[in-house]
DNA sequence: CGCCTATTTGATCTGATTCAAACAATGTGG
DNA sequence: CCACATTGTTTGAATCAGATCAAATAGGCG
Protein backbone atom coordinates (compact mmCIF):
# COMPACT_ATOMS: atom_id res chain seq x y z
CA UNK A 1 0.00 0.00 0.00
CA UNK A 2 2.75 2.66 -0.47
CA UNK A 3 1.74 5.14 -2.48
CA UNK A 4 2.67 6.21 -6.23
CA UNK A 5 0.76 9.08 -6.64
CA UNK A 6 2.78 11.08 -8.98
CA UNK A 7 2.27 10.02 -12.51
CA UNK A 8 -1.31 11.08 -11.49
CA UNK A 9 -0.62 14.32 -10.34
CA UNK A 10 1.22 15.26 -13.53
CA UNK A 11 -1.88 14.28 -15.40
CA UNK A 12 -4.21 16.00 -13.78
CA UNK A 13 -1.44 19.39 -13.77
CA UNK A 14 -1.70 18.97 -17.25
CA UNK A 15 -5.57 19.79 -17.24
CA UNK A 16 -6.10 22.11 -13.69
CA UNK A 17 -4.18 23.29 -10.97
CA UNK A 18 -3.73 22.05 -7.68
CA UNK A 19 -2.93 23.35 -4.15
CA UNK A 20 -0.54 21.54 -1.76
CA UNK A 21 -3.32 19.93 -0.08
CA UNK A 22 -4.75 18.31 -3.30
CA UNK A 23 -1.25 16.89 -3.91
CA UNK A 24 -1.05 15.74 -0.23
CA UNK A 25 -4.15 14.34 -0.35
CA UNK A 26 -3.60 12.24 -3.60
CA UNK A 27 -0.35 10.64 -2.47
CA UNK A 28 -2.43 9.60 0.98
CA UNK A 29 -4.42 7.62 -1.32
CA UNK A 30 -4.10 3.50 -0.41
CA UNK A 31 -3.33 1.54 -3.72
CA UNK A 32 -2.49 -1.92 -4.09
CA UNK A 33 0.32 -2.00 -6.80
CA UNK A 34 0.35 -5.13 -9.46
CA UNK A 35 2.25 -5.51 -12.15
CA UNK A 36 0.06 -7.04 -15.47
CA UNK A 37 1.95 -8.64 -18.41
CA UNK A 38 1.71 -7.35 -22.06
CA UNK A 39 -2.03 -7.89 -23.99
CA UNK A 40 -3.42 -8.87 -20.78
CA UNK A 41 -7.09 -7.92 -19.53
CA UNK A 42 -7.63 -5.76 -16.50
CA UNK A 43 -11.36 -5.02 -16.62
CA UNK A 44 -13.56 -7.05 -18.43
CA UNK A 45 -16.97 -5.91 -19.93
CA UNK A 46 -19.86 -6.74 -17.81
CA UNK A 47 -17.50 -6.92 -14.62
CA UNK A 48 -18.46 -4.50 -12.13
CA UNK A 49 -15.33 -3.29 -10.65
CA UNK A 50 -14.90 -2.24 -6.67
CA UNK A 51 -11.37 -0.48 -7.26
CA UNK A 52 -9.99 2.19 -10.36
CA UNK A 53 -6.86 1.25 -12.09
CA UNK A 54 -4.39 4.08 -11.77
CA UNK A 55 -2.31 3.29 -14.83
CA UNK A 56 2.03 3.96 -13.64
CA UNK A 57 3.71 2.39 -16.60
CA UNK A 58 3.01 0.71 -19.25
CA UNK A 59 0.67 1.55 -22.75
CA UNK A 60 -2.94 0.02 -21.81
CA UNK A 61 -6.34 0.72 -24.07
CA UNK A 62 -10.09 0.47 -23.73
CA UNK A 63 -11.97 -1.84 -26.35
CA UNK A 64 -15.06 -3.60 -27.68
CA UNK A 65 -15.78 -6.51 -29.56
CA UNK A 66 -18.42 -6.45 -32.78
CA UNK A 67 -20.79 -9.78 -32.79
CA UNK A 68 -18.56 -10.76 -36.00
CA UNK A 69 -15.13 -10.40 -33.97
CA UNK A 70 -13.64 -7.24 -34.73
CA UNK A 71 -12.42 -4.95 -32.33
CA UNK A 72 -12.77 -1.14 -31.84
CA UNK A 73 -9.87 0.77 -29.41
CA UNK A 74 -11.29 3.66 -27.82
CA UNK A 75 -8.84 4.78 -26.16
CA UNK A 76 -4.90 4.33 -25.88
CA UNK A 77 -3.53 5.04 -22.22
CA UNK A 78 -0.35 6.21 -20.90
CA UNK A 79 0.97 6.54 -17.27
CA UNK A 80 -1.50 8.98 -14.68
CA UNK A 81 -4.51 7.85 -16.37
CA UNK A 82 -7.06 6.02 -14.84
CA UNK A 83 -9.01 4.69 -17.80
CA UNK A 84 -11.98 2.65 -15.66
CA UNK A 85 -12.52 6.04 -13.25
CA UNK A 86 -15.80 5.60 -15.15
CA UNK A 87 -16.45 2.61 -12.86
CA UNK A 88 -17.56 4.61 -10.17
CA UNK A 89 -20.70 6.05 -11.06
CA UNK A 90 -21.32 3.44 -13.89
CA UNK A 91 -21.11 -0.08 -11.86
CA UNK A 92 -20.93 -2.23 -14.85
CA UNK A 93 -18.30 -1.86 -17.56
CA UNK A 94 -19.83 -1.44 -20.80
CA UNK A 95 -16.64 -2.35 -22.35
CA UNK A 96 -12.91 -4.18 -22.01
CA UNK A 97 -9.80 -2.32 -20.25
CA UNK A 98 -6.78 -4.12 -21.06
CA UNK A 99 -2.82 -3.92 -21.21
CA UNK A 100 -0.56 -3.11 -24.31
CA UNK A 101 3.22 -3.57 -23.05
CA UNK A 102 3.63 -4.75 -19.61
CA UNK A 103 2.04 -2.66 -16.99
CA UNK A 104 2.34 -1.33 -13.31
CA UNK A 105 -1.37 -0.49 -12.11
CA UNK A 106 -2.28 0.87 -8.90
CA UNK A 107 -6.10 -0.54 -7.77
CA UNK A 108 -7.49 2.41 -5.73
CA UNK A 109 -10.91 1.35 -3.85
CA UNK A 110 -13.74 3.24 -4.93
CA UNK A 111 -14.64 4.19 -1.70
CA UNK A 112 -11.46 5.87 -1.29
CA UNK A 113 -11.82 7.79 -4.45
CA UNK A 114 -15.72 8.95 -2.93
CA UNK A 115 -13.75 10.08 0.39
CA UNK A 116 -11.19 11.57 -1.62
CA UNK A 117 -14.00 13.72 -3.92
CA UNK A 118 -16.30 14.50 -0.20
CA UNK A 119 -13.13 16.45 0.98
CA UNK A 120 -11.67 17.59 -1.50
CA UNK A 121 -14.46 18.67 -3.94
CA UNK A 122 -12.21 20.72 -6.08
CA UNK A 123 -10.43 17.03 -7.17
CA UNK A 124 -13.49 16.07 -7.87
CA UNK A 125 -13.50 18.53 -10.30
CA UNK A 126 -10.70 18.13 -11.71
CA UNK A 127 -11.37 13.99 -12.71
CA UNK A 128 -14.62 15.64 -14.11
CA UNK A 129 -12.51 17.16 -16.23
CA UNK A 130 -10.75 14.53 -17.21
CA UNK A 131 -13.63 12.59 -17.54
CA UNK A 132 -15.11 14.94 -19.82
CA UNK A 133 -11.73 15.17 -22.02
CA UNK A 134 -11.84 12.07 -22.34
CA UNK A 135 -15.27 12.08 -24.13
CA UNK A 136 -14.06 15.27 -26.24
CA UNK A 137 -11.51 12.66 -27.52
CA UNK A 138 -13.77 10.10 -28.26
CA UNK A 139 -15.59 12.56 -30.21
CA UNK A 140 -12.68 13.88 -32.08
CA UNK A 141 -12.07 10.25 -32.58
CA UNK A 142 -15.78 9.60 -33.97
CA UNK A 143 -14.86 12.76 -36.52
CA UNK A 144 -12.00 11.14 -37.96
CA UNK A 145 -13.28 7.28 -38.30
CA UNK A 146 -16.45 8.85 -40.07
CA UNK A 147 -15.21 11.50 -41.84
CA UNK A 148 -11.59 11.86 -42.84
CA UNK A 149 -9.38 9.47 -45.14
CA UNK A 150 -7.02 7.14 -43.65
CA UNK A 151 -3.53 9.36 -44.24
CA UNK A 152 -5.62 12.24 -41.98
CA UNK A 153 -6.89 10.15 -39.60
CA UNK A 154 -3.35 8.69 -38.91
CA UNK A 155 -1.57 11.66 -38.61
CA UNK A 156 -3.96 12.97 -36.67
CA UNK A 157 -3.64 10.27 -34.47
CA UNK A 158 0.06 10.40 -33.89
CA UNK A 159 -0.34 14.21 -33.29
CA UNK A 160 -2.80 13.04 -30.04
CA UNK A 161 -0.20 10.92 -28.44
CA UNK A 162 2.58 13.05 -29.19
CA UNK A 163 0.73 15.65 -27.32
CA UNK A 164 -0.69 13.91 -24.74
CA UNK A 165 2.92 12.16 -23.72
CA UNK A 166 4.53 15.45 -23.62
CA UNK A 167 1.64 16.88 -21.18
CA UNK A 168 2.57 14.24 -18.55
CA UNK A 169 6.23 14.85 -19.41
CA UNK A 170 6.92 11.50 -21.38
CA UNK A 171 8.19 13.22 -24.89
CA UNK A 172 12.09 14.84 -25.43
CA UNK A 173 12.85 16.28 -28.64
CA UNK A 174 10.06 15.46 -30.57
CA UNK A 175 10.45 11.69 -29.54
CA UNK A 176 7.97 9.66 -27.51
CA UNK A 177 7.67 6.00 -26.59
CA UNK A 178 5.18 4.23 -28.75
CA UNK A 179 5.16 0.75 -28.03
CA UNK A 180 1.66 0.18 -30.19
CA UNK A 181 1.44 -2.65 -32.81
CA UNK A 182 0.07 -1.47 -36.24
CA UNK A 183 -2.70 -3.76 -35.68
CA UNK A 184 -3.79 -2.20 -32.55
CA UNK A 185 -3.32 1.06 -34.82
CA UNK A 186 -5.67 -0.10 -37.00
CA UNK A 187 -8.21 -0.93 -34.24
CA UNK A 188 -8.27 2.33 -33.24
CA UNK A 189 -8.85 3.87 -36.12
CA UNK A 190 -11.38 1.23 -37.52
CA UNK A 191 -8.66 0.40 -40.69
CA UNK A 192 -6.85 -2.70 -41.75
CA UNK A 193 -3.48 -3.28 -40.07
CA UNK A 194 -2.30 -3.48 -44.33
CA UNK A 195 -3.79 -0.13 -44.73
CA UNK A 196 -2.19 1.50 -41.76
CA UNK A 197 1.25 0.32 -42.92
CA UNK A 198 0.91 2.28 -46.12
CA UNK A 199 -0.60 5.49 -44.64
CA UNK A 200 2.37 5.29 -42.47
CA UNK A 201 4.93 4.50 -45.47
CA UNK A 202 3.12 7.73 -46.95
CA UNK A 203 3.93 9.87 -44.01
CA UNK A 204 7.44 8.71 -43.38
CA UNK A 205 7.94 8.86 -47.10
CA UNK A 206 6.71 12.84 -46.78
CA UNK A 207 9.58 12.84 -44.32
CA UNK A 208 6.82 14.05 -41.50
CA UNK A 209 7.86 11.14 -38.99
CA UNK A 210 10.39 8.06 -37.93
CA UNK A 211 9.06 5.39 -35.97
CA UNK A 212 11.04 2.07 -35.01
CA UNK A 213 12.23 0.30 -32.21
CA UNK A 214 9.03 1.15 -30.37
CA UNK A 215 9.83 5.18 -30.38
CA UNK A 216 8.34 7.91 -32.73
CA UNK A 217 10.41 10.59 -33.45
CA UNK A 218 8.14 13.70 -35.14
CA UNK A 219 10.73 14.89 -38.12
CA UNK A 220 8.14 17.98 -38.74
CA UNK A 221 5.34 19.28 -36.18
CA UNK A 222 3.59 21.39 -38.36
CA UNK A 223 3.41 19.28 -41.51
CA UNK A 224 2.31 16.50 -39.20
CA UNK A 225 -0.64 18.50 -37.70
CA UNK A 226 -1.36 19.52 -41.35
CA UNK A 227 -1.91 16.65 -42.60
CA UNK A 228 -3.85 15.22 -39.61
CA UNK A 229 -6.34 18.51 -39.73
CA UNK A 230 -5.32 18.49 -36.05
CA UNK A 231 -5.87 21.40 -33.70
CA UNK A 232 -4.91 21.15 -29.87
CA UNK A 233 -8.30 22.77 -28.68
CA UNK A 234 -10.16 19.72 -28.39
CA UNK A 235 -7.91 18.31 -25.42
CA UNK A 236 -8.53 21.10 -23.09
CA UNK A 237 -5.28 21.11 -21.82
CA UNK A 238 -5.03 24.96 -20.56
CA UNK A 239 -7.74 25.73 -18.14
CA UNK A 240 -6.76 29.17 -18.82
CA UNK A 241 -7.27 29.00 -22.41
CA UNK A 242 -7.34 32.17 -24.19
CA UNK A 243 -10.15 32.97 -26.29
CA UNK A 244 -10.97 31.78 -29.89
CA UNK A 245 -11.54 34.68 -32.24
CA UNK A 246 -15.03 33.39 -33.16
CA UNK A 247 -15.84 33.00 -29.49
CA UNK A 248 -18.97 34.86 -28.07
CA UNK A 249 -20.95 35.19 -25.54
CA UNK A 250 -24.76 34.03 -25.57
CA UNK B 1 -38.58 32.10 -15.68
CA UNK B 2 -41.05 29.85 -15.43
CA UNK B 3 -39.60 26.81 -14.56
CA UNK B 4 -40.28 23.39 -17.17
CA UNK B 5 -38.70 20.81 -15.31
CA UNK B 6 -40.50 17.82 -15.89
CA UNK B 7 -38.45 16.55 -19.11
CA UNK B 8 -35.67 16.75 -17.38
CA UNK B 9 -37.41 14.81 -14.35
CA UNK B 10 -38.45 12.09 -16.53
CA UNK B 11 -34.86 11.64 -18.24
CA UNK B 12 -33.02 11.86 -14.67
CA UNK B 13 -35.61 9.17 -13.44
CA UNK B 14 -34.69 7.13 -16.46
CA UNK B 15 -30.96 6.60 -15.76
CA UNK B 16 -31.44 7.17 -11.32
CA UNK B 17 -34.21 7.47 -8.63
CA UNK B 18 -35.09 10.89 -7.53
CA UNK B 19 -36.22 11.84 -4.12
CA UNK B 20 -39.31 14.32 -3.68
CA UNK B 21 -36.99 17.24 -2.54
CA UNK B 22 -34.89 16.52 -5.42
CA UNK B 23 -37.50 16.58 -7.84
CA UNK B 24 -38.70 20.20 -6.17
CA UNK B 25 -34.61 21.66 -6.42
CA UNK B 26 -34.84 20.51 -10.42
CA UNK B 27 -38.38 22.48 -10.49
CA UNK B 28 -36.93 25.48 -9.06
CA UNK B 29 -34.19 26.19 -11.48
CA UNK B 30 -34.41 29.49 -13.04
CA UNK B 31 -34.59 29.35 -16.63
CA UNK B 32 -34.93 31.17 -19.42
CA UNK B 33 -37.30 29.70 -22.44
CA UNK B 34 -36.57 30.42 -26.04
CA UNK B 35 -37.87 28.82 -29.09
CA UNK B 36 -35.64 28.23 -31.92
CA UNK B 37 -36.30 26.97 -35.34
CA UNK B 38 -35.14 24.08 -36.91
CA UNK B 39 -31.77 23.63 -38.37
CA UNK B 40 -30.43 26.15 -35.99
CA UNK B 41 -26.97 26.71 -34.08
CA UNK B 42 -27.66 26.65 -30.27
CA UNK B 43 -23.90 26.73 -29.16
CA UNK B 44 -21.37 27.20 -31.83
CA UNK B 45 -17.86 25.72 -31.86
CA UNK B 46 -15.35 28.13 -30.00
CA UNK B 47 -17.61 29.95 -27.89
CA UNK B 48 -18.02 29.99 -24.09
CA UNK B 49 -21.13 29.49 -22.97
CA UNK B 50 -22.54 30.55 -19.42
CA UNK B 51 -26.16 28.93 -19.68
CA UNK B 52 -26.71 25.10 -19.93
CA UNK B 53 -29.56 24.56 -22.26
CA UNK B 54 -32.33 21.67 -21.85
CA UNK B 55 -34.14 21.11 -24.70
CA UNK B 56 -37.56 20.53 -23.57
CA UNK B 57 -39.31 19.95 -27.11
CA UNK B 58 -38.12 19.14 -30.61
CA UNK B 59 -34.72 17.49 -31.95
CA UNK B 60 -31.64 18.61 -31.66
CA UNK B 61 -27.96 17.41 -32.57
CA UNK B 62 -23.84 18.12 -31.49
CA UNK B 63 -21.54 17.84 -33.97
CA UNK B 64 -18.23 19.20 -35.89
CA UNK B 65 -16.69 19.88 -39.45
CA UNK B 66 -13.55 18.32 -41.33
CA UNK B 67 -11.44 20.72 -42.84
CA UNK B 68 -12.75 19.68 -45.85
CA UNK B 69 -16.34 20.79 -44.87
CA UNK B 70 -17.77 17.21 -44.24
CA UNK B 71 -19.99 17.18 -40.75
CA UNK B 72 -19.83 13.79 -38.11
CA UNK B 73 -22.56 14.12 -35.82
CA UNK B 74 -21.48 13.02 -32.95
CA UNK B 75 -25.18 12.64 -30.71
CA UNK B 76 -29.21 13.15 -31.21
CA UNK B 77 -30.64 14.88 -28.73
CA UNK B 78 -34.24 14.41 -27.16
CA UNK B 79 -36.50 16.24 -25.06
CA UNK B 80 -34.66 16.12 -21.24
CA UNK B 81 -31.28 16.42 -22.56
CA UNK B 82 -28.86 18.89 -21.44
CA UNK B 83 -26.26 18.50 -24.45
CA UNK B 84 -24.02 21.00 -23.53
CA UNK B 85 -24.14 20.11 -19.70
CA UNK B 86 -20.43 19.84 -20.13
CA UNK B 87 -19.58 23.87 -20.61
CA UNK B 88 -19.91 23.92 -16.92
CA UNK B 89 -16.55 22.34 -16.83
CA UNK B 90 -14.59 22.74 -20.21
CA UNK B 91 -14.94 26.14 -21.08
CA UNK B 92 -14.64 26.05 -24.54
CA UNK B 93 -17.12 23.97 -27.00
CA UNK B 94 -14.97 21.64 -29.22
CA UNK B 95 -17.87 20.84 -30.86
CA UNK B 96 -21.13 23.26 -31.31
CA UNK B 97 -24.81 22.18 -30.83
CA UNK B 98 -27.94 22.53 -33.55
CA UNK B 99 -31.25 22.47 -33.66
CA UNK B 100 -32.46 19.62 -36.15
CA UNK B 101 -36.28 20.57 -35.82
CA UNK B 102 -37.83 23.55 -33.86
CA UNK B 103 -36.93 23.19 -30.76
CA UNK B 104 -37.98 25.06 -27.25
CA UNK B 105 -34.99 24.98 -25.29
CA UNK B 106 -34.74 26.09 -21.60
CA UNK B 107 -31.24 27.95 -20.71
CA UNK B 108 -30.19 27.88 -17.42
CA UNK B 109 -27.38 29.57 -15.69
CA UNK B 110 -24.08 27.52 -15.44
CA UNK B 111 -24.15 29.21 -11.70
CA UNK B 112 -27.83 27.54 -10.90
CA UNK B 113 -26.68 24.48 -11.96
CA UNK B 114 -23.23 24.41 -9.90
CA UNK B 115 -25.49 26.08 -6.78
CA UNK B 116 -27.80 22.46 -7.23
CA UNK B 117 -24.75 20.68 -7.44
CA UNK B 118 -23.42 22.21 -4.36
CA UNK B 119 -26.74 21.61 -2.01
CA UNK B 120 -28.14 18.43 -4.04
CA UNK B 121 -24.72 16.27 -4.14
CA UNK B 122 -26.82 13.11 -5.50
CA UNK B 123 -28.72 15.23 -8.11
CA UNK B 124 -24.76 16.17 -9.38
CA UNK B 125 -24.22 12.61 -9.33
CA UNK B 126 -27.34 11.91 -11.13
CA UNK B 127 -25.78 14.38 -13.96
CA UNK B 128 -22.37 12.52 -14.07
CA UNK B 129 -23.92 9.71 -14.72
CA UNK B 130 -25.87 11.03 -17.65
CA UNK B 131 -23.14 12.61 -18.82
CA UNK B 132 -20.82 9.66 -18.62
CA UNK B 133 -23.23 7.36 -20.27
CA UNK B 134 -23.14 10.21 -23.05
CA UNK B 135 -19.82 8.87 -23.47
CA UNK B 136 -20.97 5.32 -23.38
CA UNK B 137 -22.99 6.05 -26.70
CA UNK B 138 -19.96 7.97 -28.09
CA UNK B 139 -18.15 4.63 -27.81
CA UNK B 140 -21.19 2.24 -29.00
CA UNK B 141 -21.17 4.90 -32.23
CA UNK B 142 -17.40 4.60 -32.40
CA UNK B 143 -17.41 0.66 -32.86
CA UNK B 144 -20.41 1.05 -35.48
CA UNK B 145 -18.60 3.64 -37.07
CA UNK B 146 -15.21 1.89 -37.58
CA UNK B 147 -16.04 -1.54 -37.41
CA UNK B 148 -19.59 -2.42 -38.51
CA UNK B 149 -21.23 -2.44 -41.67
CA UNK B 150 -23.85 0.10 -43.07
CA UNK B 151 -26.90 -1.90 -42.58
CA UNK B 152 -25.70 -2.77 -38.93
CA UNK B 153 -24.73 0.76 -38.10
CA UNK B 154 -28.06 1.87 -39.32
CA UNK B 155 -30.24 -0.65 -37.73
CA UNK B 156 -28.20 -0.44 -34.32
CA UNK B 157 -28.93 3.70 -34.16
CA UNK B 158 -32.81 3.16 -34.59
CA UNK B 159 -32.42 0.86 -31.90
CA UNK B 160 -30.97 3.36 -29.77
CA UNK B 161 -33.30 6.06 -30.69
CA UNK B 162 -36.50 4.18 -29.95
CA UNK B 163 -34.79 2.93 -26.83
CA UNK B 164 -34.11 6.12 -25.65
CA UNK B 165 -37.06 7.73 -26.62
CA UNK B 166 -39.26 4.93 -24.77
CA UNK B 167 -37.37 5.77 -21.82
CA UNK B 168 -38.48 9.48 -21.78
CA UNK B 169 -42.26 8.54 -23.14
CA UNK B 170 -41.73 9.07 -26.75
CA UNK B 171 -42.91 5.91 -27.48
CA UNK B 172 -46.31 4.57 -28.23
CA UNK B 173 -47.17 0.67 -30.11
CA UNK B 174 -43.49 0.78 -31.50
CA UNK B 175 -43.75 4.28 -32.89
CA UNK B 176 -41.94 7.38 -32.18
CA UNK B 177 -41.35 10.65 -33.70
CA UNK B 178 -38.47 10.56 -35.98
CA UNK B 179 -38.23 13.98 -37.35
CA UNK B 180 -34.44 13.37 -39.35
CA UNK B 181 -33.64 13.79 -42.60
CA UNK B 182 -31.60 10.58 -44.19
CA UNK B 183 -28.49 13.17 -44.43
CA UNK B 184 -28.65 13.70 -41.06
CA UNK B 185 -28.39 10.22 -40.10
CA UNK B 186 -25.67 9.66 -42.73
CA UNK B 187 -23.68 12.37 -40.75
CA UNK B 188 -24.41 10.59 -37.57
CA UNK B 189 -23.08 7.06 -39.04
CA UNK B 190 -19.90 8.77 -40.93
CA UNK B 191 -22.36 7.28 -44.32
CA UNK B 192 -23.38 9.10 -47.64
CA UNK B 193 -27.08 10.20 -48.00
CA UNK B 194 -27.50 7.56 -50.78
CA UNK B 195 -25.60 4.91 -48.73
CA UNK B 196 -28.14 5.56 -46.30
CA UNK B 197 -31.17 5.27 -48.37
CA UNK B 198 -30.36 2.06 -49.77
CA UNK B 199 -29.31 0.79 -46.21
CA UNK B 200 -33.01 1.80 -45.09
CA UNK B 201 -34.31 0.20 -47.84
CA UNK B 202 -32.94 -3.14 -46.97
CA UNK B 203 -34.57 -2.90 -43.20
CA UNK B 204 -37.87 -1.87 -45.22
CA UNK B 205 -37.96 -4.65 -47.27
CA UNK B 206 -36.62 -7.08 -44.33
CA UNK B 207 -40.03 -6.05 -42.95
CA UNK B 208 -38.06 -4.78 -39.88
CA UNK B 209 -39.34 -0.96 -40.13
CA UNK B 210 -41.75 1.34 -41.46
CA UNK B 211 -41.03 5.09 -41.93
CA UNK B 212 -42.52 7.89 -43.21
CA UNK B 213 -44.31 10.93 -42.27
CA UNK B 214 -41.73 11.94 -39.43
CA UNK B 215 -42.58 9.08 -37.36
CA UNK B 216 -40.69 5.68 -37.58
CA UNK B 217 -42.76 2.17 -36.54
CA UNK B 218 -40.61 -0.93 -35.53
CA UNK B 219 -42.78 -3.97 -37.49
CA UNK B 220 -39.72 -6.36 -36.19
CA UNK B 221 -38.08 -5.51 -32.55
CA UNK B 222 -36.23 -8.39 -32.00
CA UNK B 223 -35.31 -8.92 -35.65
CA UNK B 224 -34.26 -4.99 -35.78
CA UNK B 225 -31.98 -5.75 -32.46
CA UNK B 226 -30.40 -8.18 -34.17
CA UNK B 227 -29.72 -7.08 -37.29
CA UNK B 228 -28.03 -4.14 -35.27
CA UNK B 229 -26.00 -6.18 -33.02
CA UNK B 230 -28.30 -3.84 -30.16
CA UNK B 231 -27.22 -4.77 -26.58
CA UNK B 232 -28.95 -2.45 -24.45
CA UNK B 233 -26.83 -2.35 -21.75
CA UNK B 234 -24.38 0.21 -23.01
CA UNK B 235 -27.51 2.97 -21.96
CA UNK B 236 -27.43 2.15 -18.59
CA UNK B 237 -31.21 2.57 -17.90
CA UNK B 238 -31.25 0.80 -14.93
CA UNK B 239 -29.17 1.59 -11.87
CA UNK B 240 -30.77 -1.92 -10.23
CA UNK B 241 -29.26 -3.88 -13.43
CA UNK B 242 -29.05 -7.76 -12.28
CA UNK B 243 -25.19 -9.05 -12.60
CA UNK B 244 -24.16 -10.42 -15.74
CA UNK B 245 -23.91 -14.32 -16.61
CA UNK B 246 -20.08 -13.74 -16.40
CA UNK B 247 -19.93 -10.33 -14.72
CA UNK B 248 -16.94 -11.15 -11.64
CA UNK B 249 -15.65 -9.48 -9.00
CA UNK B 250 -11.91 -8.58 -9.24
C1' DC C 1 18.87 -21.70 -33.79
C1' DG C 2 14.12 -21.85 -34.27
C1' DC C 3 9.64 -20.08 -32.98
C1' DC C 4 6.45 -16.53 -32.77
C1' DT C 5 4.87 -12.14 -33.65
C1' DA C 6 5.00 -8.00 -36.46
C1' DT C 7 5.98 -5.78 -40.79
C1' DT C 8 6.01 -5.50 -45.57
C1' DT C 9 4.48 -6.25 -50.36
C1' DG C 10 1.46 -7.56 -54.25
C1' DA C 11 -3.00 -8.77 -56.28
C1' DT C 12 -7.74 -8.74 -56.15
C1' DC C 13 -12.19 -7.60 -54.53
C1' DT C 14 -16.05 -4.84 -52.62
C1' DG C 15 -18.72 -1.71 -49.76
C1' DA C 16 -19.52 2.66 -50.05
C1' DT C 17 -18.82 7.23 -52.44
C1' DT C 18 -19.59 10.32 -55.98
C1' DC C 19 -21.94 12.23 -59.70
C1' DA C 20 -26.06 13.11 -62.04
C1' DA C 21 -30.77 13.37 -62.58
C1' DA C 22 -35.56 12.50 -61.77
C1' DC C 23 -39.09 12.76 -58.56
C1' DA C 24 -41.84 13.79 -54.36
C1' DA C 25 -43.08 16.54 -50.66
C1' DT C 26 -43.48 20.75 -48.33
C1' DG C 27 -43.91 25.39 -47.92
C1' DT C 28 -44.43 30.38 -49.72
C1' DG C 29 -46.13 34.32 -51.62
C1' DG C 30 -49.12 36.38 -54.81
C1' DC D 1 -55.57 27.97 -54.28
C1' DC D 2 -52.14 27.49 -57.58
C1' DA D 3 -47.25 28.26 -59.52
C1' DC D 4 -42.86 28.15 -58.00
C1' DA D 5 -38.97 27.35 -55.05
C1' DT D 6 -36.79 24.62 -51.82
C1' DT D 7 -35.61 20.67 -49.53
C1' DG D 8 -35.58 15.75 -49.21
C1' DT D 9 -35.93 11.15 -51.42
C1' DT D 10 -35.12 7.88 -54.90
C1' DT D 11 -32.61 5.59 -58.73
C1' DG D 12 -28.75 4.37 -61.82
C1' DA D 13 -23.90 4.26 -63.28
C1' DA D 14 -19.09 4.90 -62.63
C1' DT D 15 -15.38 5.03 -59.55
C1' DC D 16 -12.46 4.54 -55.54
C1' DA D 17 -10.67 4.01 -50.85
C1' DG D 18 -9.83 0.63 -48.18
C1' DA D 19 -10.53 -4.51 -47.14
C1' DT D 20 -9.24 -9.04 -47.86
C1' DC D 21 -6.30 -12.71 -49.15
C1' DA D 22 -1.86 -14.66 -49.53
C1' DA D 23 2.83 -14.91 -48.88
C1' DA D 24 7.39 -13.25 -48.09
C1' DT D 25 10.53 -10.93 -44.90
C1' DA D 26 12.21 -9.19 -40.63
C1' DG D 27 12.69 -8.83 -35.55
C1' DG D 28 12.77 -10.53 -30.77
C1' DC D 29 13.56 -13.79 -27.62
C1' DG D 30 13.93 -18.23 -24.93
Amino acid sequence: MISQAEPLIRKLESITDLSASEREALRALPMRIQGIGPKQVIVREGERPSHCGLLLEGFACRYKFTEVGKRQIFAFHTPGDIPDLLSLYLRTMDHSLGTITACTVAFIPHGEMRALFRTHPSLAEAFWRDLLIDAAIFREWMLGIGRRPARVRLAHLLCELVTRLRAVGLESDFTVPLPITQTEIGDGLGLSTVHIHRSLEYLRQKGLIRWSGGYLTVLDWAGLQEAGEFDVSYLHLDTKEPARAHARQR
